[in-house]
DNA sequence: TTTCCAAATGAGACCGGTCTCTTGATGCCT
DNA sequence: AGGCATCAAGAGACCGGTCTCATTTGGAAA
């Protein structure tokens, strides 16, 4: 026979023992690659093995090791570039050490992640990195502790939970962004985001749930007061959280009677949707509205014209997150800690320097 | 005690039975779900359980069942949205119907494919979807069929192999790409595309691997040839596996002696990059190069100009590929099934009419 | 009250590996 | 040659569920 004979059952180390005329014991060491076994032995395991077509059977090894060489991964939405860049990191490097990953989508809803998270730790996943959509919910994060799985939180910290975390400074990069639109003269700065709160309006930093969103309004409020900009809180814009609910936002935004003249995004897909009602509405860029949005998305580049950004290391968080927890799996146990990668103002041709600086929209202070 | 009693060690259907009082076989039977139970019984488990703060260990319970309720994908590249699409549309409909999604990146590379697939049968997934690399090595996707899992084909299918697929018209829809750009007078037109061969140079049809793209340069090679365009696959540019390599070959390609007057690129990844360097290198678009490109990645509305692009329903693919894949799961056994999405032209500003329709380049035939 | 059938329950095998413990064989030292 | 350490190999428990099969229980029919 030249093929390795394709049996219709899958062979077990019993099989294989049996064929090779050793215990179960022995052919298990030598196809899991332990304990001390003789030359002889190992060849007459390693043939019947091919024989027979054995497959190591991952599962039955996991529940005895207790560990199953996988981690699982929980995003906010694969389809947005963003998660789609983390997680090729977190593969990556979990590849890189052996690992696999489980992902799951929460589409930034709190009972789907949960359920996500219980499912998971039902896997035995060894390990969970998460971008918790909110984070005054934290029980089924905790949960994760309890189990006895590691936990790393990406993009988005929770300071209530001793966990590991990776995430960008964005309170560092919303501070130097509505700086730079101030230093250009701008003081009608809007900023829109996906997050949401019970009333969709905007009231108090404490009603943003999602860690790295707070901060980064923390610092455009901050600069704003501090460039003596009178109700910045008003500039801020939530409920962005579909393409749809983005579009009416900003056409809404844009219509008011004083309009903004630059708009900061929290994230590509909402800098895209404002490009597209820009165009529509015949609002000249950057003449007659500013365009700034967080993640350097490819086509952020390629768009006329290109739009600033601030570019985070999404990968490498990824990655980083990736390694922190393979560390932590192996490694003694030690305190959280909490990686803070730089961030990056990439400066391109979407924010125009506002020559009167009136506080009334442009057409009416002329 | 308000909390349920964390447990320092998880909590196993034996201890549950312990505390409650009746045998492990009536707890599982509680615990699980199965079988028939007085209402006392149920309520005397349920009750240790919440106490005990048990969990299942889905682990075991996939050991004896054989099922693990988790879904392997194999794409090339999660980073690239064509694939987060479909990741998504995969991930919600396997969600949908109870089922978890294990992840893994190819890199288009066989190797990585096969290994990844190895580990994933090892895990015992229940089934998997897999966008191969080639189709010219099949051997590991054939080993699904030997471990009894079923496969499911995305984006690519592969004659050899009689598993079920799931397609978009890849050949249908090149040709239509085509016959506008000729219609609109072109006649140097260039196809760039990812796919690679040993020597990167375009030979034959049978060299390109990947079904897709196999599809599509067949398409575009007898509409040229119909439109009586001399030489056609000298056209044909492969190799355009990163961006860098996009770039460079680009680069080359219109620095030719007869530069193309349009180019369809492969996806959308190589579509930015072509807009790139034909911005860089002052070519206006669409006057002096149109472009078309297949995927209608979201950026590609929103550039000057917009590009004409090929819309497939990625989403849908994948969402198709799960449903497919989980109902043979559950269904009895039928023919492999081919599906082929329709796609669609949509015609955005990036195809000019070329006026003159010499052979030589613009500016030489003047 | 007796009979019978179905529901409820318990005992224990089983899934496919790992791992401990014990025994047997071999080699080295004094 | 006897004693001891080391290596190889086997027997069988174990992980945490499911599931078969036998037995007990309870209510309805006779």
């Amino acid at each position: 026979m030249k093929e390795p004979q394709p049996k219709n059952i899958a062979a077990t180390v019993a099989d294989v023992a049996r064929l090779s005329g050793v215990s179960k014991a022995t052919a298990a060491r030598v196809l899991g690659g332990y304990g001390t076994v003789s030359d002889k032995a190992r060849d007459a395991v390693m043939l019947a093995a091919q024989e027979l077509d054995y497959r190591p059977n991952e599962l039955a090894r996991s529940m005895t090791t207790g560990r199953s060489g996988t981690i699982g991964v929980v995003v906010g939405d694969i389809e947005n570039p963003f998660f789609g860049s983390a997680v090729r990191g977190i593969s990556d490097a979990a590849r890189a050490s052996g690992f696999n990953v489980v992902l799951a989508n929460s589409g930034e809803d709190v009972a789907a992640e949960r359920a996500a998270i219980e499912t998971l730790v039902a896997k035995r996943v060894d390990g969970l990195i998460v971008s918790p959509a909110q984070d005054s919910t934290i029980g089924h994060l905790e949960d994760i502790g309890h189990a006895g799985r590691p936990l790393v939180l990406l993009d988005r910290a929770i300071a209530a939970l001793a966990v590991d975390s990776v995430t960008a400074d964005d309170r560092q990069a919303c501070e130097a962004v509505t700086r730079l639109l101030v230093e250009r003269g701008h003081r009608e700065i809007a900023y829109v985001t996906a997050c949401d709160t019970p009333t969709h309006l905007y009231r108090d930093t404490r009603d943003i749930l999602t860690a790295s969103v707070r901060e980064r309004i923390e610092g455009f409020l901050e600069v704003g007061a501090q460039a003596g900009i009178a109700d910045m809180p008003r500039w801020v814009r939530l409920g962005a959280n579909t393409p749809d609910a983005t579009r009416r936002l900003t056409i809404d935004l844009l219509r008011e009677a004083t309009p903004p003249s630059a708009i900061i995004a929290s994230d590509s897909l909402i800098a895209l949707e404002i490009f597209k009602v820009a165009r529509e509405l015949g609002i000249e860029m950057p003449e007659a509205l500013s365009l700034v949005t967080f993640h350097d998305a490819a086509w952020t580049a390629v768009t006329t014209p290109p739009v600033t950004v601030v570019r985070q290391p999404v990968y490498e968080m990824g990655a980083a997150a990736a390694k922190m927890l393979i560390e932590r799996l192996s490694g003694e146990p030690c305190a959280p800690r909490h990686l803070v990668l730089p961030t990056l103002l990439v400066e391109r041709s979407s924010v125009a320097v506002r020559e009167n600086q009136s506080a009334g929209p442009r057409i009416r202070s002329l």
